[in-house]
DNA sequence: AATGGGACCTGCGCGC
DNA sequence: TGCGCGCAGGTCCCAT
C-alpha cells in the first residue's frame, strides 16, 4: 500500500515522464474515484492544461497545472498511476497527452481519490497533516511522544501526528528500534525515541532507494513492482522466524489493523 | 482525549 | 469444482 516511499517514487517518475506535457483528453471509466468536482467539470478543467509542477505532501501527490488548478491524487491502498498506459480495463481514468501517450489511473478498490482543486493547500486533510519524519529532530519527536498516552504503533500511523508512515513502515521501524508496538507513546525513553525516529528515517530512505514495497497492488509508474519488500523483517511474516532471534513473528490487531512484531526483540 | 467499531470497496485465499 | 466468507488497510465518521 502506498506510503511515503511509494508516493515519492511515483512522484519522481512522474516528473521525468509528464512534466511540461499537455493533457488533450481525459476519459473517465468510473467516476466514483473523482471526489471533486463533477466528472464533467473534472474533464473540462484538465483538458488543455499543461503539467507545471509536481509535489508530494506525505502520501498525497499534487500535479500543479498551468491553468492555476491542481490535480490532487491520493492512492489510498490500491491506487496506481501507470505510464505509459494503455487505457486497459482496470483503468478508472485515463489522461491523454498531446504526444499520444497515456497516463492511466487504476484502482481496484475505489478507495483512491482524485480531485481538481483551485487551492490544494485548503484541503482539510492536507491542512491537518503533521510533520514528515524528515522535518523533525529527536528532541522534538520526544516532546511530541511525551504528550501522548496512546499506543505507539497506531500513533505513528496518525497522519495528523506524523505524516507519511503507514501500517507497513510503522511495523518495520518499531522492529528496527526494538520497541513493542503496544507501548504507550509517553513511555519511550529519550534514547528509544531517538532510535525510533532514526529507524523511521533510515527505513523510509532505503525504501525510496529501492523504489518502494510492492505488497498487494503498488507498482512504480512503469508498472514494475518496487524492490523493498524483500527487506521486510516483520511485515506479513506471521509465524516465520524472526531474522534476528528466530522467535516466530506474531500478528495482533491494534486499532483494527494487522500489526506484526517479534515478541522477543521488541520490548 | 483516547479508543473501538463501522463504512467505503473489490479481489483474493481459505475452508468446507 | 464451487461457493461463501473473512480479510486486506488509508481515512473518515460516529459512539462510548
Amino acid at each position: 500500500m502506498p506510503e511515503l516511499p511509494e508516493v515519492e517514487t511515483v512522484k519522481r517518475e512522474l516528473e521525468a515522464a509528464v512534466l511540461g506535457k499537455k493533457i488533450v483528453e481525459v476519459r473517465v471509466f468510473d467516476s466514483r474515484v473523482i471526489r471533486f468536482p463533477s466528472a464533467a467539470e473534472f474533464k473540462k478543467g484538465l483538458t488543455g492544461a499543461v503539467i507545471k509542477n509536481i509535489l508530494r505532501k506525505a502520501k498525497v501527490l499534487i500535479l500543479e497545472l498551468t491553468n492555476s488548478k491542481s490535480l490532487v491524487v491520493h492512492l489510498k491502498m490500491t491506487g496506481q498511476l501507470v505510464y505509459p498506459g494503455a487505457a486497459g480495463k482496470a483503468s478508472r481514468v485515463s489522461f491523454y497527452f498531446s504526444d499520444g501517450k497515456i497516463l492511466d489511473f487504476n484502482d481496484q478498490r475505489l478507495f483512491a481519490e482524485l480531485r481538481l482543486m483551485e487551492r490544494w493547500q485548503d484541503l482539510e486533510f492536507i491542512r491537518n497533516l503533521g510533520p514528515e519524519p524528515f522535518e523533525i529532530g529527536p528532541e522534538q519527536f520526544r516532546e511530541m511522544l511525551g504528550k501522548k498516552k496512546t499506543k505507539i504503533k497506531p500513533l505513528l500511523m496518525d497522519q495528523a501526528f506524523i505524516s507519511g508512515v503507514g501500517n507497513l513502515y510503522a511495523a518495520e521501524a518499531l522492529f528496527g528500534a526494538g520497541i513493542d508496538p503496544r507501548r504507550p507513546a509517553d513511555s519511550l525513553t529519550a534514547k528509544e525515541s531517538a532510535v525510533l525516529l532514526k529507524e523511521i528515517k533510515d527505513i523510509l530512505n532505503k525504501a525510496i532507494e529501492h523504489k518502494g514495497s510492492s505488497v498487494d497492488q503498488y507498482v512504480q509508474l512503469s508498472g514494475e513492482p518496487g524492490g523493498y519488500a524483500k527487506y521486510h523483517k516483520v511485515y506479513d511474516r506471521v509465524g516465520k522466524p524472526c531474522l534476528v532471534c528466530k522467535t516466530p513473528i506474531q500478528r495482533i490487531a491494534l486499532g483494527g489493523r494487522g500489526t506484526y512484531f517479534c515478541p522477543k526483540c521488541q520490548r
